[in-house]
DNA sequence: AAACATAATGGAACCGGTTACACTTTTATT
DNA sequence: AATAAAAGTGTAACCGGTTCCATTATGTTT
């Protein structure tokens, strides 16, 4: 366990001043003559000197920094928003630290003091909806807040980047309906979420587009966590009179959903047609292959962090920006024509 | 955009020293009256002052910090493993810096070095299998480095963390062979990677102990990323003497060899028997269910976690430790006696 | 009440970088 | 050749915490 060189050494080593050695360590911040330059390098290549970012980020705190707030990354859709956002951030040269909430308000309110105690430059979020207070504290001190996926209506000033909800539970209802089906359900996302009431709403809207008569009964929500989506479907299918067909909206609960559909012995799509929020390779291998709705994590991805580093390279904090990008629906063989009631 | 209360302006607004504000933000590190322990509390809160993370890191860098360093997310295998790593160093009060490798060499040294400036107490690694100095020099530098999943022979002082993958192949083959096929092909990693060899490793194993001929035709390898399972599989289907059985040993391929079977038209398990190492929920949804070698991805993260907090937590560096938990072989619908030959 | 241990506090150096400013050389201008 | 401008380098303060050590207040023992 060597303890590891500073500039000092480096300066006494190259026979110059610290001051020479950072000019050398960040090009562009003085004069430095080519000699000495590489005098200099040579010097910290064999002592092995690596500046410690923490001295670093003490004097002006860079924007070297972000922090990447999700509910979990077990979530597949969570996981591969992770991995964009890790790698556009890296191809910018910024770090990313990974904390996750479990959808806890008291987890994300200590997950958020440790990024303010680190300042980090910004904060990409899934918020879990409360934390107010916090939230605004961080803006105030500066911090580029970007909520993705979701939003907090009582924060109109934080930037947004969500895939159109509205409009993708609308296309997939209206597809639903296009195949004459009347009895058009959903199990949707909590009705707290921003999520889960702009895909219910895109659902009643393609319902009444389609003359359809709405019925409350067909519409369940299901919290992101836990088995939900299970017993939302259970209360489906006892239902008096139950649904021919099905929107799965809460990315969480699909497994959940269809595992309860196997169990019940339902077959896809003689008895039930039905579309999911899920882009995992999994759904085309089933049988049948599901129809989906498949959201561009990677624009997601991009836009966060762009951004959530806009304001750290020097663009003035003008009004929030909401990015809003298109989800896609590719079908497959989930979807029929209802079968004729006995 | 106020700037940040320093520990002095607390000092000030409280009438003490900042010696005695540092006392009140680390109990034990001296004694406060409580009365002034109030008193500064309730000015550090009504200031909004949160201590700087880089300015304390600054004089003794604590182990506060963590580096995850895997070959990329999106792998539901490598998410799951975060999730739990992220978890588990939340609980002991830890930060995850989370970056990817994308299994490139150049960008797993890039990595490293930003992880070195950073003065991480530990890493936790997916290895690319190169870098072998920057390893060694992490180690000296008395960095706590894990690798999970797999290993780096040419490193045997590194601590190391995988499931038991020579067993794991050897129980799936076995299986295979207990129901009466003669010709069991495998999919592994890379034989340059550990996780590749010691699977087949086992799988060669297991034809041994069941008295069949070894055909290294069967034995296919598969890198982690890219399309090559489905090449691989589309090989094995095009032989001479094809399979009966498979075990798809590359966790990253098992979809993409799915999909090949399936576009193939081959039915599971009737003109083929599969093992999967995968523990999605979704082959359970499978036609059939898939019978499946799952893998304790919350022990892998656990003992990572606790071994490369070990070192840090002054336990003085001993020998490397090497865990390696069992994986489960789970049983469903995807392996049948084999047809007779027409 | 004297003597001493202990608690509470403050002053100032230190961690390892960055940077404003002063100073000394080169190079360019007329 | 004199002078101005630019290039190269060094000194020391600073960032915001932690911590050693000295000093003062409080409490205990005989």
């Amino acid at each position: 366990m060597q303890k590891q060189p500073t500039i000092r050494d480096v300066a006494a080593a190259a026979g110059v001043s610290v001051a020479v050695v950072s000019r050398v360590l960040n090009p562009g911040s003085g004069p430095v003559a080519a000699a000495t330059r590489s005098r200099v390098s040579e010097v910290m290549e064999t002592l092995g000197y690596h500046p410690r970012t923490a001295a670093r980020e003490l004097k002006h705190g860079p924007p070297t920094t972000l922090g990447l707030l999700l509910a979990d990354v077990s979530n597949p859709f969570f996981a591969r928003l992770a991995d964009q956002v890790v790698q556009e951030a890296h191809s910018r040269g910024i770090q990313v630290l990974l904390m996750t909430t479990q959808e806890d308000d008291q987890l994300e309110s200590e997950r958020l003091s440790t990024l303010i105690e680190r300042r980090v430059s910004g904060i990409i979020a899934t918020p879990t909806g409360n934390n107010l207070e916090i939230w605004k504290k961080l803006q105030d001190m500066g911090t580029d807040v970007v909520f993705v996926d979701r939003s907090i209506p009582a924060l109109p000033a934080v930037d947004v980047v969500t895939i159109n909800n509205t409009e993708s539970a609308r296309s997939a209802t209206a597809l639903l309906a296009a195949h004459g089906h009347r009895r058009i359900a959903i199990i949707s996302g909590p009705a707290s979420s921003t999520t889960g009431r702009d895909r219910i709403a895109g659902y009643r809207e393609a319902l009444e587009a389609a003359g359809l008569d709405q019925d409350d009964l067909l519409i369940r929500s299901a919290a992101f966590r836990g088995a939900a989506g299970g017993d939302a479907m259970t209360a489906l299918l006892n239902l008096e009179d139950p649904p021919t067909a099905l929107v799965v909206a809460n990315t969480a609960q699909v497994t959940a959903v269809l595992r309860r559909l196997a169990h019940a012995g339902i077959s896809i799509p003689d008895e039930l047609s039905v579309i999911v929020f899920e882009d995992s390779p999994w759904t085309e291998l089933m049988t049948p292959p599901l129809t989906i709705v498949r959201q561009p994590i990677d624009l997601l991805a991009r836009h966060s962090v762009r951004l959530a580093l806009a304001n750290a390279n020097g663009k003035a904090a003008g009004k929030p920006t909401v990015v809003r990008v298109d989800a896609e629906l590719v079908e497959r063989s989930s979807v029929a024509r209802p079968k004729l009631r006995v």
